[in-house]
DNA sequence: AAAAGCGTTGCGGTTTTTGCAACACGGCTG
DNA sequence: CAGCCGTGTTGCAAAAACCGCAACGCTTTT
């Protein structure tokens, strides 16, 4: 179709044949394959100056629209490589959001002008789901329940704290075993977060059970709950971290060595190659919210 | 590319060279080198499930929209082929307007719905300018001045008449010598015209020169100065048929042999090969303008 | 009447494409 | 954890498509 086209510009067979400089011969011949393949004769035969048929300028015409989307689509590729465009999806549970996250993820969107960020929050067994779905690129989640095809791109330690009114009678103390939490009001999220699992299993292997007084899927609300004193709550520090730097609360550690060793990973699905810009959104990740993250390196989240 | 979004909706290489009755090798060879010439990678490796990559949506979305602007085109060409649209451009001299070729006309149109037609009035020497500039499929004209490139589809003899008012002296004679015409007042058209010509040649022969009192390149305003008896003109029968046929004028054979051997021809551009429903078009015109015309074939018109 | 330009066709050599088979890798099952 | 099934990939040889060269027929031009 090309050759059509530049022999319909140059006036003949042989003009287009030096501008494309191939034989003249071939030319012919592309054209007469793509009559045969049409069906029907695209230039007039026996005139002295080149002429297209109708049906040969309807070819010429699907031609040059077909041109303008090619270098449509190459523009867009372009845009693609240089991650000017494209979607980015991660999923993180509720106990992120904060001011670490806003930077980072400020930082990473006027880092790729253009492209599409979407961020979901859930809890962790959603989380899975998701991963394995390959309906999002990673997530950031609580020592996550183990499967064989999700992967753990980084790790950091994370102990849980007990999350304290400030002015409850427990709140100037250095540590709080696990049997002490269990005799407190305790305001916990639903049990399909891991923290709660953890939780329960901890409590399970020392004989006893835990009731809180107050259930919510809404870190925000648990939090709340610690502040005015209806239950204290177990969290990571960071995700108190306001309430904590204005004094309301205090965090205090857990002794039990099972939620002292707690890891945050940042998860993906195995084998799962990602663009560079996404890889980079992982790495400003772990710097931005576990500033204590292990050298980076595929560990397996099959311990248990 | 085709191989590509197959692939995609297969959900995997082999399926798609099951459909597609390739072997798989060929397959995967066709899209590595896609992403080889793109430079970027079309698919995600290492998912039990093909999956594509942004740049592989993009590239099978330019495909499709690629597929249905060549349906688009198919369906053009068909309709082409069918003679359902084009354009038809014929030119003929003022003499052959009126109701023969209104009705030849609209019967075509009707034959063929969708199909552009073009129709130009000129004298002669434009009419064979448009020819020589494939401006034009095809003319209807009166016996033209040669050349080389114009060939005659068909010809038909139509002999001069001589249109006097229905009340001049002469109105009941069978014949009229062209020495007698150069004697009366005259209203003929233009020297340009291929009839006006012919007159001026034949005139010339007898040593007699044309001094028309009216001239014009209006048939109608020829026929009109004589029917109000501003003076006679010249014309095939059928160019005054209407005036004829309501008694305000006459047609009175010209006896000079010259004046009764012209030709009317259908003329096109040598060489030049049309599509059917144009050449339809030719037949058509011959029938209807031409009754009496002579088998068809390529006469050459260089006689001089 | 000759010369120049055009498109077309036969033929060889080269490049590209294809199918078959074997291979390497990941995922599922027992 | 091993074994099996399915996947995509790679060598290699055969087949097909393509290209350039040269010659031919045709038309247009001088």
């Amino acid at each position: 179709m090309g050759v059509l086209l530049q022999a319909w510009r140059s006036g003949s067979m042989r003009a287009a044949s030096d501008v494309l400089d191939v034989a003249p011969s071939s030319i012919s011949r592309q054209i007469a394959q793509l009559e045969r393949e049409i069906g029907a004769t695209l230039i007039e035969h026996g005139a002295r100056q080149l002429r297209l048929t109708e049906a040969g300028y309807a070819v010429i015409e699907y031609y040059r629209a077909r041109q303008t989307g090619l270098e449509s689509l190459d523009a867009q590729l372009q845009d693609l490589a240089a991650a000017r465009t494209g979607n980015v999806q991660l999923v993180l549970g509720e106990g992120f959001l904060g001011p670490a996250l806003d930077d980072t993820l400020d930082d990473f969107m006027l880092a790729y002008p253009g492209l599409k960020l979407s961020v979901r929050v859930t809890d962790t067994t959603r989380m899975i789901k998701l991963l394995l779905d390959d309906a999002v690129h990673f997530g950031v989640g609580f020592h996550p329940a183990s499967h064989p095809q999700v992967v753990s791109l980084y790790r950091a330690p994370v102990p849980l704290m007990a999350i304290i009114q400030a002015s409850h009678p427990m709140a100037k103390r250095d540590s709080i075993e696990l049997a002490e939490l269990c005799d407190q009001p305790l305001a916990l999220m639903e049990s399909s977060f891991r923290i709660r699992q953890m939780l329960d299993e901890a409590a399970a292997d020392i004989g006893r059970i835990i009731a809180p007084v107050f259930t919510s899927n809404s870190i925000a609300m648990l939090i709340r709950m610690a502040r005015v004193g209806h239950g204290m709550t177990v969290l990571p520090e960071f995700s108190a971290k306001a309430p904590l730097s204005q004094g309301e609360v205090r965090a205090i550690p857990l002794l039990t060595p099972r939620l002292q060793s707690v890891y945050v990973h940042i998860l993906a699905r195995r084998n799962r190659q990602m663009p560079h810009h996404i890889e980079d959104l992982a790495v400003r990740l772990r710097k931005g919210l576990l500033p204590s993250a292990l050298a980076p390196g595929i560990d397996d989240t099959t311990p248990s």
